[in-house]
DNA sequence: ATGGGTGCAAAGACTTTGCACAGTT
DNA sequence: AACTGTGCAAAGTCTTTGCACCCAT
């Protein structure tokens, strides 16, 4: 797993479903699309108003059901930002780094590459099987600076 | 309420308190205390209950009213886990990296010299200042990889 | 004494759960 | 036909807020 440079094409959510025997719902391929579809940054309401478009009878209860399960069967990753709510995008080749500014709160990515080792390193040594890496900056964007000064 | 002597050095504390023009209250301190005392895994309900040991009549908004008061002025930073709810610690001399196993929820802190230049590098590319580093891996721990092969 | 801080209770935001029916296998 | 998944509503958890009293300044 460590030494598996990136995943091949996702496996289709049919597959997964069925491999899991999980049945494989209007509502489930349409989550997962538009999951994969989005900027990675969709918390369960967006979500839920994007599937709404499509689907007008889904319910978010429905949409927390199966963001479970997908985090479960490892298609999705949550993450936390510096928020009060969980934020959800396919799961990526790579891992994310999000730059967060406090003041206004946009959420940019940005890429740095310092995990080349640091997977392989930590997971040996705490022999750990590593399957996510969150990488979070935290601080203000330049516009939030000026407006902190003129306070 | 709590003791006017006070033998710790909460005079940072007290400073920033004052500077900010804050009261300092015996709720203030004692949080504060707790928080810095901790492990740094405590989240809002553990501080609560923590300080009920010691001023009973405390309240849950309370705690909750001051550490955002905290966090605001820079005295402790949130920490987001793979979890529910937000815990807290006392701002650090360094950046925090947490490896968090998605099986049993353990949290265990690893060092890694990962950073020197990924702030300044990344605070001047986007023009951020930026006040917090958080790297959290996820994955499974030695344990929790034996009870998967085991089902 | 004055105005911010606290306790209390109630509301709010986000998420989970029980149940009967619908839809996949 | 069997049984999982869904919609709906209600409950649950974590967090915030309004208000009257209290207390640090």
């Amino acid at each position: 797993m460590v030494g598996s440079a990136r995943p091949t094409k996702p496996a289709s959510a049919r597959q997964v479903l069925n491999s899991s025997s999980r049945r494989v719902t209007a509502q489930r391929t349409l989550l997962l699309d538009l999951i994969r579809h989005s900027d990675g940054h969709l918390d369960a309401e967006g979500l839920y108003r994007l599937a709404k478009e499509k689907h007008a009878r889904i319910n978010l209860s429905t949409v927390y059901r199966n963001l479970q399960l997908f985090k479960k069967l490892g298609l999705i990753e949550e993450r936390h930002f510096t928020e009060e709510h969980h934020h959800y995008e396919a799961k990526a080749t790579a891992e994310h780094q999000h730059l967060c500014c406090l003041g206004c709160g946009k959420v940019m990515e940005f890429d740095f590459h310092l995990t080349p080792n640091l997977k392989g390193k930590i997971g040996k040594e705490y022999d750990f099987d590593i399957t996510g890496v969150e990488v979070s900056l935290t601080g203000l964007c330049s516009d939030c600076r000026q407006d902190e000064k003129r306070k």
